[in-house]
DNA sequence: GATGAATGAGGGTTCATTCAT
DNA sequence: TATGAATGAACCCTCATTCAT
């Protein structure tokens, strides 16, 4: 009887562990070959399952990734804390969580830049939303500019260039990695140095002193 | 047999033509949707062409890829032109050809970046070329920097950071697209206005007056 | 323990209910989609079962198909009640019951059907019994000839006549169901008239005044 | 040269009698086993394909279907030929023309009955069609009616009924074909010998002389 | 008894490529 | 050259059933 208990308290375990497998797996996949590219077969492999229990666990190819992608968006919400009055603080802060995220979790990043690169069709879903948010940002910014904070630039390129260039280290992880490989000590992106470089980059563009 | 011979002398021009005909499809397709996820149907769909008609002018999928990014890189070789010893003007007509090719050819770049996603394993080919280009690139700020002309930045950094600031309006072509259609006026990039916005941003980020 | 004895106590009652339950889901899901076309989940799911649960209640697809179909033939002894000797009150009674039938459960009618159209290769179990059924009423209706209670029809054609007649308003009912939808309120086939015009017909049809 | 126009000719006919043959191994799979039932597997072996090459000649199961049932439909066109002012005609070469074609081409009879059971809801396509053709039959059936040449019944119970009777012969054709088999010479249905009977019976039923 | 999980086969369909003509 | 056809692998997904618990 205490075994029973114990065994439905193991299988709700067991179906996290294996969740988190899928997850882990197709996440990785995703990453590396796209919506299209990536085979059930290879998640199912990755996850150390068969074909059909993948399908046991996960409705369908496509959920599996619209899900994956949503906790993508969800994991951006709140970088950018427009609260503070203060755009130094607030830049900083913006580009520091974007590469801390871009360095730990590339391959996550990287799905969000296939996504926009096929039209971005799976996003719409939560685009009202991340609207809504593109909206306050904008509108801090220009704050700051009306208050004689920074220069006058047009907000939404300056998101979208903070948001390239954090982006940037993400999607091109592989190949810096590959690129080490060989001989080459070169040039290796120091996650510290990186963000005290850009910061201090996009601060003096912005003319905030 | 007359026809034969005419047909000769047109031989070439036809060819050139049909393979023609294929870059522009083969192009389209790889930017919408990756190597992968591109069938040679498609393509030759595309280009008016049956599959095994394809198959006579191209030795495979992956060969015609390989070629067309080797089209892209060389598409951006001598773009950075550091002869000239004013860092405003190389950066600024930098800035201002790859926001003219993200505009112009946008699908081109978009494969150029999905290459970048997956790791670039075929890029390997020309990296020797494209390393030594990042060298010369390299050396010229740092010139810049020694002579005073600029802030001392990481040069490696604000290659990227450029880099990626242009490329994104490639990227997102389709979803700004997208965006676009339902409502929304609000924000649309306007290709001088742009420019003209960046280069002031990345001079102010450097330092140059 | 105590728990264990008392529910050993229900296990029939309840056992039997849930066979009915099997039963009911079975019978519309193969009335809708053929012994082929129907899947062991869908029966569970209607039944309020998971799949395991089920194959525990039953042996297996086929064999619960068969068990049904027992059924229906079963339900169809003794419609035709050859006893009495006016064959207008036995022509009538038969075809009234199987209208009945194919009103009230139209769904074990179409499973009859469909099995024909199979090839009823799972009916020959109970063939011999059929067989022998069919040899009395031909029998009858042969009686009923020789006396000069009716027009000299072939019995079996005349049975089968009537077979076809009656079974028609199962097999068609989602089709009219469905057609009644769209406007149309046209006809509709209404039981009590239905009967007299069939039995009309087929009385006038046979020569009995 | 002569070669190639002769292969083009050949090409032409080939692909019409790999075509056929997919169509008649499709009319067999189809009457035995449903839509559902039925694999495309089945269907390319009968043909003698292989399942890719059966997807180079058709766009996919179901519109094969669509297909085939098509033509069941267009084969029942003009079968009754409401011109004719004399119900007897009419109605006999009614029976006489759905016989044939059960005896004929049972299984593409079958295909529409397991249809009807199914609900029919392929055949929505051409309903519009057919609802016109029945309104049309009805209206003959009321005008002899009116005009004294027959026995006041309901056209679409008539209808229904001579449907119902002629379909049968189609349905169970396996069976009769099965029942046969062993010993019993019993009953077997001839066809000529099958619609005098049922001709007369149904003219008595109507009451025409 | 009931539940989560596993399994192996098969479902329909599309693919890149090659072959004869 | 160009076309119809073939091929064999792979695709995503569902199935009926069984096994532990």
């Amino acid at each position: 009887m205490v075994q029973a208990a114990s065994t439905r308290g193991n299988a709700r375990e067991n179906r996290e562990r294996v969740m988190a497998a899928i997850h882990a797996a197709a996440i990785a996949e995703f990453s590396e070959n796209g919506l299209k590219g990536t085979s059930t077969q290879a998640i199912a492999e990755r996850a150390g399952l068969t074909k059909p229990q993948l399908h046991y666990y996960i409705r369908g190819k496509e959920e599996l990734y619209e899900e994956l992608l949503m906790q993508v968006v969800e994991a951006w919400k709140g970088m950018f804390d427009a609260k503070s009055t203060e755009p130094a603080k607030v830049l900083g802060a913006y580009i520091r969580s974007k590469i801390n995220l871009a360095f730990d979790k590339p391959e996550i990043s990287r799905i969000f830049t296939r996504e926009v690169l096929d039209g971005g069709r799976n996003l719409e879903a939560f685009w009202p939303d991340s609207r809504k948010s593109t909206r306050d940002k904008v509108a801090a910014i220009n704050g700051w500019i009306a208050r004689g904070q920074m220069q006058p630039v047009d907000a939404h390129v300056l998101l979208m260039a903070i948001w390239a260039m954090t982006q940037f280290y993400a999607d091109s992880a592989l190949q810096v990695q590959q690129l080490r490989k060989p001989t080459q000590p070169g040039w290796t992106p120091d996650r510290d140095k990186l963000v005290d470089e850009l910061t201090a980059f996009v601060l003096r563009g912005c003319g905030i002193t």
